[in-house]
DNA sequence: CCTTCGCTCTATAACGTTATACAGACCGTC
DNA sequence: GACGGTCTGTATAACGTTATAGAGCGAAGG
């Protein structure tokens, strides 16, 4: 059916080897002969046959990018520009969901699908440092995301405190006292909103104010709808917060939400301010302030760590990567 | 490195043959033979190396879905549905982008990575049906979104003609005299918004409603961004609207900023309402009247037909396929 | 008792590449 | 004129599968 290289080979009067030279120039060519190969290619079309090739060289110009879901505006965005880099750099990216499932989180980073990728880049909600050093699978990794792991992998992620703490410095000036956390969660294992919620208690702290527990509000996913009940939840308080810093935008906006049902102006009653930047808040009603991470730069710099490793360049050993952030003032959380 | 088929084989003193028919049930094998191979698989670990079963097979497993982009949270959607799908039956579903640009999307439609994908789901900006008809790839193709094309692919669309005079129903019903039309596309090509617009004329002449010209509105592209320009140009007019009909809910919901910036309320001075039904409508201030397509059966049944062509099962002539749709009334558009 | 099945299983040839080993030709050097 | 060295090119053996042809063997059929 399709063409292959002995097609060529016997149009051109060369062998098999040659041709194979002057496609992926492994070994020099004759010029006369180059051109002869050349134009049997163009006449009838060849392509190469890419499971072949992976088959021969052990590679397949895969990577993998496992994402918790799609359905989060910040990990479309994300995952647009891993694919972006990888393309760029002659690879195809595949995107896996993990569904922020535990239990799928092992198995994508224990070599489910290893066979058909050449590396992956993870960004893990649940796994810990055990699971993450526990790991079986030979297959090149790089970790996205808020955790912190400290294993022998390339890290790429924003620096959490100094993000969160910047986010609270914003409605501390806004003359906030009792300022509410939404997104965080219970287990150990939970190593983002760890993270982030200790840049709450830290700022918290800075500014000589009191922790009331409260105020911090724990969820069970990251979407619109775990923000509008987190906030319910503060709503019943007898002294309900003056401001809320959220664990991601889609939180903050569900919150937003809620607030508006329960007939509270933001920011006038309650100041709101999130995490992501995702488009979203840049059209709300009210636009939403945030801390806008280097997406752009998150995913191309997986991408190029992961490849890195794959195509054995020297990279040294195994660090962390933290892409700039700032902080993006709107309307509900105005400047001071 | 890995285990290959050779070493299971030797493992369980059998041949190659045999054990690929154990892995695969190409052939029957004994029942004391097959049990000794499963044990060494096992024991060994083993999974059948993906390249070479596809180079033997000539298809590699895997389908591309060919978006315009990820950032508009119905494509999201969409993706997410459709690799669900995929995966449960057996295949990996990769993501094409085509950026809305028209020729990346013959690009795509022409076999671009045809030697990696078995079929191709492809959701067409620009493509008219000459475009389409004209294709030299051999590769199936099923064929998603908004256009018209009479070509001979399977189509999965909901029916956006009855769709949008639904949607015009609806605001026609609450009393609207002034119904603008935001995202429509003069070229020819575009053949989505040409259906919409479509639903639009007829449901005005329905209503016995004159058909103005300044009101509908174009954009160049399909995002709240250009949902915003859409409405603030028509709030120049002199006679602004009462109603705004939106080719889809990221322009609704830039409109509806756009309105809000200009100091007018929805739905009292403006009804909104949109197509597709995207989370962020759920939780919009005001949230969004919409058209809520099945996205969820859309991408599954994609899918299933491109399978069907795949591993040619009898599917009979090419036909268009139209799932269900359904309106969701919201505070953007309250019932009359 | 010889055929003809039916059932298991084996040996082996592809699939389309690429890497290795090798063969000529031509050049300059001692 | 023998020797080594670069250039070009060829022949061929893998890579890990699966499909095809066929071997062995007991049972059924005449």
């Amino acid at each position: 059916m399709a063409v292959s290289l002995k097609d060529i080979a016997r149009r051109a009067g060369v062998s098999q080897a040659t041709v194979s030279n002057v496609v992926n120039g492994y070994r020099p060519v004759g010029e006369a002969t180059r051109e002869r190969v050349q134009q049997a290619i163009d006449e009838l079309g060849y392509t190469p046959n890419l499971s072949a090739r992976h088959l021969r060289r052990g590679r397949t110009g895969i990577i993998a990018l496992a994402l918790p879901e799609l359905n989060n505006p910040y990990f479309a965005e994300l995952a647009d520009a891993a694919i972006r880099a990888a393309t760029a750099r002659g690879y195809t990216l595949l995107l896996d969901y993990t569904d922020g499932d535990r239990e799928k989180e092992l198995l994508v980073a224990d070599g489910f699908r290893a066979q058909i990728i050449d590396g992956l880049i993870l960004s893990a909600v649940h796994l810990n440092r055990d699971d993450i050093a526990s790991r079986t699978s030979q297959t090149p990794m790089v970790l996205v995301g808020e955790a912190i792991y400290h294993a022998p992998y390339d890290h790429v992620v924003i620096d959490n405190l100094a993000a969160s703490r910047e986010a609270m410095r914003h409605l501390i000036a806004l003359g906030r006292r009792r300022i509410a956390f939404i997104g965080a969660h219970i287990e150990a294992s939970r190593a983002p909103s760890l993270l982030r919620l200790r840049g709450y208690t830290e700022a918290l702290a800075a500014a000589g104010l009191p922790f009331d527990p409260d105020l911090t509000v724990t969820t069970s996913g990251f979407g619109r709808g775990d923000g509008a009940a987190g906030m319910r939840a503060l709503l019943t308080l007898a002294q309900p917060p003056d401001a809320v810093f959220a664990f991601n935008d889609l939180i903050a906006l569900g919150a937003i939400r809620a607030l508006h049902d329960h007939g509270l102006r933001v920011p006038t009653d309650v100041a709101v301010i999130g995490i992501d930047d995702v488009e979203e808040g840049r059209f709300s009603i009210p636009t939403l302030t945030t801390i806008s991470p280097d997406k752009e730069l998150i995913g191309r710099l997986a991408v190029e760590k992961l490849l890195d490793r794959i195509e054995g360049r020297p990279a040294g050993p195994p660090a962390e990567f933290q892409p700039p952030f700032r902080l993006v003032v709107r309307e509900s959380a105005p400047a001071p």
